[in-house]
RNA sequence: GGCGCGAUAGCAAAGCGGUUAUGCACUGGAUUGCAAAUCCACGUAGGCCGGUUCGACUCCGGCUCGCGCCUCCA
């Protein structure tokens, strides 16, 4: 089989992976911070390290899957200040939210899901360890600062240098800090702020330490793959390195995987350009499944442009993958090698899911042409198992076909029966005008008449 | 301005130094009462200019254009 290779934001190659611990993988994803619904942007990483994540444990990998909650935050303490609602309450609200907007996906649940207030008691002695060690400091006002310069490599990641990043720093405002490049570690309560107790007073965790505290706790100093969005290289992930390699002495992180931008309009889709489209409401036209794919059909690291011409491409995509399995009873047999080999092949070069989809619909047309029963039979079987490697074709075709994406799903099932039956009695008249009155009347209501050998399926467009 | 990424047929999207990607759409045929689905047939694409090579979409250099990051963002 072929080895492994994906692509590490840190060297910026391809490179082969090498476990830490033979046989597993420890990594760690930065989730969501929960203020508002998610978007299409973070279904992205989500499908996209859920891809990830299943392909690992298919070739035999024992993942550790660990994705935080980030629950506190200047922008939740704003929201829920304007919302006139307890902090807490708000992300409650949220946190809920997008387990069901991942439920919808079918993404699987990581091992873990850290939450940042649970973790005050790592987050406060990690940046004890920083002040210990020298590269932080507190503040007069109760803030503390972590010191850029005094980390030997910052900029590695994102590849910048810190003299470029000094010059575009804003100077002046904040007094506090030694050198403008310094971020805040801990930030003292303003009043009426929600707070928790630390050696610098009352106050919160900054944005960057809870990921660097929480993937240490949970998945030690060195840890295989870390991953994200791709707005998160830089400062994101830049100061989670400065503050982990800082605090432990050790290499952070062995491979740094970032997932490409969601565009619309060829603008990146983004909570401050307001361009964004919530997941739940792209799943009131389109099934989960579909987005899915429509996610899956390029590979992680390329942007992609959001559109609804793409999602219904997608859906004529995926609609040729169900039709094939539909009306097979599928036993389990031997895979048809050929086929796994390509699609382990595409998925061990960074993820090749394109690829892997092409596979799939070589299985396909090589489905829809057989005649012998135990070929088809090996071939949708091998096409559902591979399918599901990427968390696709997990329904029952009838099921995907029959589903109503919007919640008032147009014309009831058994309405829709109602017709055929209809019509399947003027067919045996012969009676062919009233035959066609039923199937564009069904057809006006998008549902989508099959006259097969067997009788009349049908299907909403 | 600095750093990074990309430019493939109508659209989307891959691999590859010389041999069909794949999907969607389109067209013709088979099939069907009519359709749908399916099958068969049908596409010499690779931003521009140079270089390397027997041969480049694929390697190297330059140019143009687009995008991302440099500030909160997945």
């Amino acid at each position: 089989m072929s080895e492994l290779k994906l692509f590490n934001t840190l060297t910026g190659k391809k490179e082969v992976f090498k476990p830490i611990e033979e046989g597993k993988i420890r990594m760690y994803v930065c989730g969501m911070t929960v203020y508002d619904y998610c978007h299409i942007g973070h279904a992205r990483v989500m499908v996209g390290f859920d891809v990830i994540t299943r392909f690992l444990r298919h070739i035999g990998y024992d993942v550790t899957y660990i994705r935080n909650i980030t629950d506190v935050d200047d922008k939740i303490f704003a929201r829920a200040n304007e919302n006139g609602e307890a902090f807490d309450a708000l992300t409650e609200r949220f946190i809920n939210a997008m387990h069901e907007d991942e439920r919808a996906l079918g993404t699987l649940p990581p091992t873990q899901e850290p939450r940042a207030t649970e973790h005050m008691g790592n987050i406060i002695s990690m940046t004890e360890t920083l002040i210990e060690k020298g590269f932080a400091y507190a503040a007069d006002n109760g803030d503390v600062y972590y010191r850029v310069k005094k980390f030997d490599g910052y900029g590695k990641l994102s590849k910048k240098n810190i003299d470029d990043l000094q010059s575009g720093a804003r100077v002046g405002i904040e007094e506090l800090k030694e050198d403008p490049l310094d971020f805040a570690l801990w930030k003292a309560a303003k009043e009426g702020e929600a707070y928790w107790d630390s050696p610098w007073g009352k106050g919160r965790p900054g944005w960057h330490i809870e990921c660097s505290a929480m993937s240490t706790c949970c998945l030690g100093n060195t840890f295989d793959i870390h991953g994200g969005g791709p707005d998160l290289k830089f400062p994101h992930h830049e100061n989670e390195i400065a503050q982990s390699e800082a605090a432990t002495g050790e290499t952070y992180v062995n491979y740094w995987m970032h997932a490409g931008a969601v565009r619309v309009n060829k603008e990146k889709m983004s909570k401050s350009l307001g361009n964004f489209f919530t997941i739940r409401e792209v799943l009131e036209k389109y099934s989960p499944e579909v987005v899915r794919y429509f996610l899956t059909s390029s590979q992680y690291r390329s942007q992609i442009d959001y559109s609804e011409a793409s999602l219904a491409e997608a859906q004529s995509a995926l609609d040729r993958m169900y039709q094939s399995l539909r009306g097979l009873e599928i036993s389990e047999v031997d895979l048809e090698v050929s086929y796994v080999d390509r699609f382990k092949s595409a998925m061990c070069d960074d993820f090749n899911t394109p690829v892997a989809l092409a596979v799939l619909f070589d299985l396909v047309k090589a489905l829809n042409s057989a005649k012998d029963a135990a070929e088809k039979n090996q071939l949708a079987f091998t096409l559902k198992q591979l399918a599901g490697v990427l968390g696709l074709l997990e329904s029952d075709p009838d099921a995907y076909f029959k589903q109503a994406p919007t919640q008032d799903g147009g014309l009831a099932e058994d309405e829709i029966e109602a017709l055929i039956a209809q019509r399947l009695q003027a067919r045996a008249d012969k009676n062919w005008a009233e035959s066609d009155r039923i199937r564009d009347e069904l057809a006006e209501q998008g549902i989508v008449l099959d006259d097969g050998k067997d009788g009349t399926t049908w299907r909403r467009a």
